[in-house]
DNA sequence: TATATTTGCAACTGAACGGTTGCGTAAATA
DNA sequence: TATTTACGCAACCGTTCAGTTGCAAATATA
């Protein structure tokens, strides 16, 4: 079972989660309310944030508000702009000869 | 089947088959040499960007050479620019009480 | 105390994923 | 021309995924 930013954002419904919980905190039943799947559905996109850290509970009596902690969706970003370094050198004619030389492995 | 840039980098080897392409053209078969997969894996992967135009062909006789499409990765940014606006005002409180309404759907 | 509400957990289902092997085809080469 | 090389396509396999239904536990309420 890979659990990774990656493979949490991957889910449209669960990337709608992450916008809704954004700004507050909510409980799974009050996140249900704004999807067309169970609420059993939505607490499983929930556990499976939590175990990526995208997202923490705390309890409150029988409610459980889930809300989002921002740092692992840092991750993403650190590979995008790991991206746009290779890719806005790509037009660098010395770069692209070392890194023929690099992948022919010579 | 969903086909989005999203569920296309949710997978770690396409991941790194974007960065290893982001600098220069590769055919499938050099690809391939860089991961403990077959060729034909690699050609899946390769599919599966293109249907998300993440990736574009050029052929040259009986190679084809993969390259990237950097526009639809911007999708991603998006994305990332639109979770870190409402992320960056969550501590607004009078934006949490509009939320709260609006969640609310009085 | 009996009942309703909120939740997590388990079992199940059909579809999709990531990988493999095998094969056909087109281009380069001996 | 015969052979090798590069590739895509199809079939298959085991695993994961997103969803469902059903149920038990804990808290709130009548």
């Amino acid at each position: 079972m890979r659990r990774d930013v990656f493979q949490a954002i991957a889910d449209p419904t669960r990337r709608a989660i992450i916008l809704l919980i954004a700004s507050q905190a909510m409980t799974p039943n009050a996140i249900a309310e704004h999807f067309d799947i169970t609420r059993q559905a939505v607490s499983k996109h929930l556990k499976i944030l939590t175990e990526c850290q995208l997202v923490k509970q705390e309890q409150a009596g029988r409610e459980i508000f889930y809300q989002l902690d921002g740092a692992k969706i840092q991750e993403i970003d650190k590979w995008l702009e790991e991206f746009k370094k290779i890719w806005e050198s790509r037009f660098n004619e010395l770069d692209k000869v070392l890194l023929t030389l690099k992948n022919n492995k010579l």
